[in-house]
DNA sequence: GTGAAAGCGCTAACAG
DNA sequence: CTGTTAGCGCTTTCAC
C-alpha cells in the first residue's frame, strides 16, 4: 500500500486525470464503460483521494468541527450521547468530526475556519452572552448551536424545549394535586457560567407556576453530590407546607444524589413526597427508584443539528429551515409522582 | 476576514513566501527583524495557514486520528475522560483531533491512513484477536492501541495494568483474612467480543488466587442493571461457605448496580461481606456507599498513549520507548473491606 | 463523452 | 540569512 494517486488511477484505467475525478464526485455523465474500468482500477490500487489536496483544490474539507465542553461536570452530564449521534450522523453523511474542546473558546472557532479545517461547525455548552456567538456568526462557514443564546445572532439553533419541559412539569404537578413545588437549581458551576439552558428552563417555571397557581421555591445554588442533595433535602423537609409536596430536579447530575438523600432519610417518592427529573429515559429507568422524567433527547438534538448543518452546507430547494429548532420532551411516569387523590382530580 | 494566503503575508512584510513559511515552521535561522515583520503582517492580516495546502505540500496533518467506541455501554464505562484527555493532549502538542467510531472497523483505519487525514491513530476497544491489529501494524502511520490484543503485531500498547489489579485485589482479601471470593464477571456484551481486558483481567486474578490459596468461584457472565445484579448477589448469599466473603467487581458499570442489590437485601458491604470495585477514584468516591476500588486511570492512560504516539511521530535521540506501556493501578480503601481481625493477619 | 492544463496554498530543495 | 522554484494531488475551467 504505498499511497496511490489519482493519476495511477487515470493511467491504470487509461483515461485521464480530470475522468478519475469526475468518477468520483459526479458531477459529470461518464459513459458505463469508462466508469466501470475506473472504479476496476481504484478498487485495484486500492485508492483513496488525499483529503488534503482535495480540500486544496475543491475548498470542501468534508469535515464539520464539533466543539464540546469538558469541564468537570461533562461525564455526568451526559455529553457522550450527544458526540455519538453527532459521530455517526457525520460518517452516515461522508463527513469526518474534528473534536475541539470549549475552552478553547474563540480562538478554536478561528482556527476551525481560518485553516480551513472543517466546512461547518456544531457548537455546544453556549452561554446566555457568548462571545463565541459573535465570532461564530462572523465566520465564513456556517456554525450551529446547540443551546439557545439570549441573541443567536442569526445562527441556527437545536435544543430541547426546556419552555416545555418546564410546563409538563407544572402541569404534571398541579393535575395530580400538588400544594407546593420545590426545584433544586442548577450548581454554581453552571450558573456561574450562566449557561443557557438554566435560565430558560427557571423563568419558565415560574411563569407556569404562577399561571396555574403552584407556590413555587428554586434552591439554588445546589451543588452535585451528597453534601449538596442533603441539605437541599433537608431544606425542604423542614420549610415544606403541609399538604403535597412536589420536588423537580432540573439537572440530570443531581438527581442521584438527591435519591440517595431521600433514602437516608426514609423519604419515600411517590408516598411522601413528588419526585420529577430531567434526564435521558435511559437514565430514569436505570436509576434506583426509577423516576419520574421528562426526556432529555441528545440523540435527537443532535440529529437535528446535524440535520440543519447539512441543510445550511445545501440548501435544498425547498423551502427553509426554521432559525430555531427545538425538540419536544415527553413525561413518562416512574411512579415518583403521588397520584391525584380522587377528590382532588382537576384537568389540565 | 477574507482568506488570507502566506503570499499576502510575504507581501505586507516584504519577503518570499519560503520566508513566511521558515518563519511558522521555524527549519531556518531568521533574523530577528525580519521575523518580527513577518509576524506582525500574519498577526496584521490575522492569517492562519491552510491545513489541506499545509498537509499536501507537507505530508503532515497535525491530525491524530482517535478511534473510539460507541456502543451502547461506552456511556457507562467511562469513555469520556479518555477522549477528554487525549483531545487536551493533543491540543497541547498542536495537533487535532479527528474522531472516528470503532463500528468502521478496518475500514476507518484505511480510510484514516489512505486519505492522509491523520498523522498517526489512537485505537480503542481492542478485542483479544482484532483483525484491525493487523490492517494498524501495516498502515503507513503509527498507530497505538490502548488495550492489549492477543498479538500486538508489533504495534505499542498503553492500558491499566489489569494483572495487577488482579493481584492487589486477591492480596487484599487474603491479606484481611478472607476465606473465599467471588468475581462479578462482564456482561456478555464484553465477554462476546471478547474484550482484551476481560481476560488478562479474569486469567491473572485466578492464577493469583491459587498462588495465594484463595478459593475463588467468578460468576459470568453478569448482566449489568438489577436483574444482572440481583441474580449476582443471591447466587453469593446462597452458595458462599461459612466465613468472610470477598467479592470482586472488576467491570465498574455493574458496581452501582452490585451495590443496590445488596442493599435491597440488607447486607452491607464491609460488614457482611467485602468489596472491591475496579473503577475511577471519582465514582468510587461518588457512589452510595464509597466503596474500596483500585483505580482505573483513564487520564494516566490517555496521556501515556499520546506521550508514545508523539515519541512515535518524532523519535528523540534518547533510548527508546517500552513497547507496553501498563499504568499501575492503585488500591483505596474506603471501608467496604472488612478489616483482619486481630488474629487472622497475615503478611502480604 | 473525454482530455489538457491551470491552479488551490503551502513546503522544501536548490541557489546564492 | 534570504529568495526562486518546483512540486504535493486534487478539481475545474476550457477545449474538443
Amino acid at each position: 500500500m504505498a499511497a496511490f494517486t489519482s493519476k495511477d488511477v487515470a493511467r491504470l484505467a487509461g483515461v485521464s486525470q480530470s475522468t478519475v475525478s469526475y468518477v468520483m464526485t459526479g458531477k459529470r455523465q461518464i459513459s458505463e464503460s469508462t466508469r466501470r474500468r475506473v472504479l476496476a482500477a481504484m478498487e485495484q490500487l486500492t485508492y483513496e483521494p488525499h483529503a488534503g489536496a482535495r480540500a486544496l483544490a475543491g475548498r470542501r474539507t468534508q469535515v464539520v468541527g464539533l466543539v464540546v465542553p469538558f469541564d468537570s461536570m461533562s461525564e455526568m452530564t451526559g455529553l457522550l450521547p450527544f458526540i455519538e449521534t453527532i459521530a455517526s450522523s457525520a460518517r452516515a453523511n461522508d463527513y469526518e468530526v474534528l473534536l475541539v474542546t470549549a475552552d478553547e473558546g474563540s480562538a478554536g472557532l478561528r482556527r476551525l475556519a481560518g485553516r480551513a479545517l472543517c466546512d461547518a461547525i456544531i457548537m455546544m455548552d453556549i452561554r446566555e452572552q457568548d462571545e463565541r456567538v459573535h465570532v461564530a456568526a462572523a465566520l465564513p462557514i456556517p456554525v450551529v448551536l446547540v443551546g439557545m443564546p439570549d441573541d443567536p445572532a442569526g445562527l441556527y439553533c437545536v435544543d430541547l424545549d426546556f419552555d416545555a419541559a418546564a410546563r409538563i412539569a407544572v402541569d404534571e404537578l398541579v393535575d395530580t394535586g400538588h400544594d407546593e413545588a420545590f426545584v433544586i437549581g442548577y450548581p454554581a458551576a453552571v450558573t456561574d457560567r450562566r449557561l443557557n439552558f438554566a435560565g430558560r428552563f427557571l423563568r419558565s417555571v415560574h411563569r407556569y407556576a404562577e399561571v396555574r397557581g403552584l407556590p413555587l421555591t428554586v434552591l439554588e445554588p445546589v451543588e452535585v453530590g451528597r453534601a449538596g442533595a442533603a441539605a437541599a433535602v433537608d431544606h425542604i423537609l423542614a420549610h415544606r407546607r403541609p399538604g403535597r409536596t412536589g420536588v423537580v430536579v432540573p439537572y440530570n447530575a443531581s438527581i442521584r444524589p438527591f435519591l440517595h438523600a431521600l433514602r437516608a432519610r426514609a423519604v419515600v417518592p411517590g408516598r411522601d413526597l413528588s419526585l420529577i427529573g430531567i434526564s435521558t429515559d435511559h437514565q430514569a429507568e436505570d436509576s434506583e427508584p426509577p423516576y419520574t422524567n421528562i426526556s432529555e433527547e441528545p440523540r435527537d438534538v443532535s440529529r437535528r443539528a446535524m440535520k440543519t448543518l447539512l441543510w445550511l452546507l445545501d440548501p435544498g430547494p425547498g423551502v427553509g429551515h426554521p432559525p430555531v429548532d427545538l425538540v419536544a420532551p415527553r413525561l413518562t411516569r416512574r411512579g415518583t409522582v403521588m397520584p391525584a387523590p380522587a377528590s382532588a382530580v382537576r384537568s389540565s
